[in-house]
DNA sequence: CGCTGACCCTGACGGC
DNA sequence: TGCCGTCAGGGTCAGC
């Protein structure tokens, strides 16, 4: 489900109602998470406040002044607020309730995502290597160009790489690359400086765009069902194999790169 | 260091 | 209707 927009889109919905709050209670169902929920998690988070909610790549921080709730939300997962009377369904796995009497519902079927605990001060090894923020003034052509010089591999895996650049995932690699007209399985190290800056820049575009439209849902996040709005959004490639291209007509060709699927047109993308 | 492939887990979907 | 293989938007990790 949640590629950097909707992380985004989640952040800006549960915020306003989450800063603030003092937790009251938290609730682990089932702790068996990409990393195991630790089991002393309630009782370092009741009683505190939290002071922001912050996002690092796909990574949501609460800040309280005790340290921060890091929640990812992996393939499946999502975080929102209900009512506490709402009973829980099958895989809500964590609940935090909030003096408000909202209650913050982490839901992951698949449970790639994870919900950690970090002491004040503390820079968790998650956090350490990541990459520039697409949206950042600090990534640009310059920087890809830079960055990519003697590589070998693909530039969609190269894109991809949270190390290179976080946030940018399946979907919008394939539609930053079709939008610059560059193969995904050119090798990153023989792309030309005016190309990148092209790439980067509808990197950008991309992903404010589906930001944008992800905001859409916020009016009716609480109690809603969550659904980002991004999804009928009209994709160019993505999802669109054997569909006639939306710029040439060309049937779209799929490929498979580092085990994830590439949609893209023989013709408009070299 | 860069790159590849296996793996973590459940659910949805298409073919037979 | 039901079974089975395949695939899914995340990321880590071992091995070469």
């Amino acid at each position: 489900m949640p590629e950097l927009p909707e992380v985004e889109t989640t952040r800006r919905g549960v915020s306003p109602h989450c800063e603030g709050q003092r937790v009251t209670a938290v609730e682990v169902r089932d702790h068996r998470l990409r990393w195991p929920v630790p089991d002393q998690l309630p009782a370092l988070l009741v009683g505190q406040v939290f002071q922001s909610v912050e996002r690092r790549a796909k990574y949501l921080l609460f800040r309280t002044s005790a340290g921060t709730l890091l929640v990812h939300l992996g393939m499946s997962g999502s975080l929102r607020l209900v009512s506490q009377e709402e009973p829980p369904r099958r895989h809500d796995h964590i609940d935090i309730l909030l003096k408000n009497g909202l209650c913050l519902r982490y839901h992951d079927p698949r449970r790639f995502g994870c919900c950690l605990w970090l002491e004040k001060g503390e820079l968790h090894p998650l956090l350490g290597k990541l990459g520039p923020e697409p949206l950042s003034a600090g990534f640009d052509g310059d920087y890809l160009y830079r960055c990519s010089r003697g590589r070998k591999g693909p530039i969609k895996n190269f894109i991809m790489d949270a190390k290179v650049v976080v946030g940018v995932g399946n979907i919008y690699a394939n539609e930053a690359l079709f939008l610059a007209g560059i193969r995904p399985d050119r090798a990153s190290g023989r792309i030309s400086r005016a190309r990148y800056d092209d790439l980067a820049s509808q990197i950008k575009q991309v992903l404010t765009t589906a930001i944008s439209n992800g905001g859409t849902t916020l009016r009716d996040f609480v109690g809603g069902d969550g659904k980002p709005g991004y999804f009928a959004q009209k994709l160019l490639v993505y999802g669109r194999k054997g569909e006639p291209c939306k710029q040439c007509g060309h049937t779209l060709r799929e490929a498979r790169l580092g085990q994830r699927s590439s949609v893209y047109c023989v013709t408009c993308q070299r």
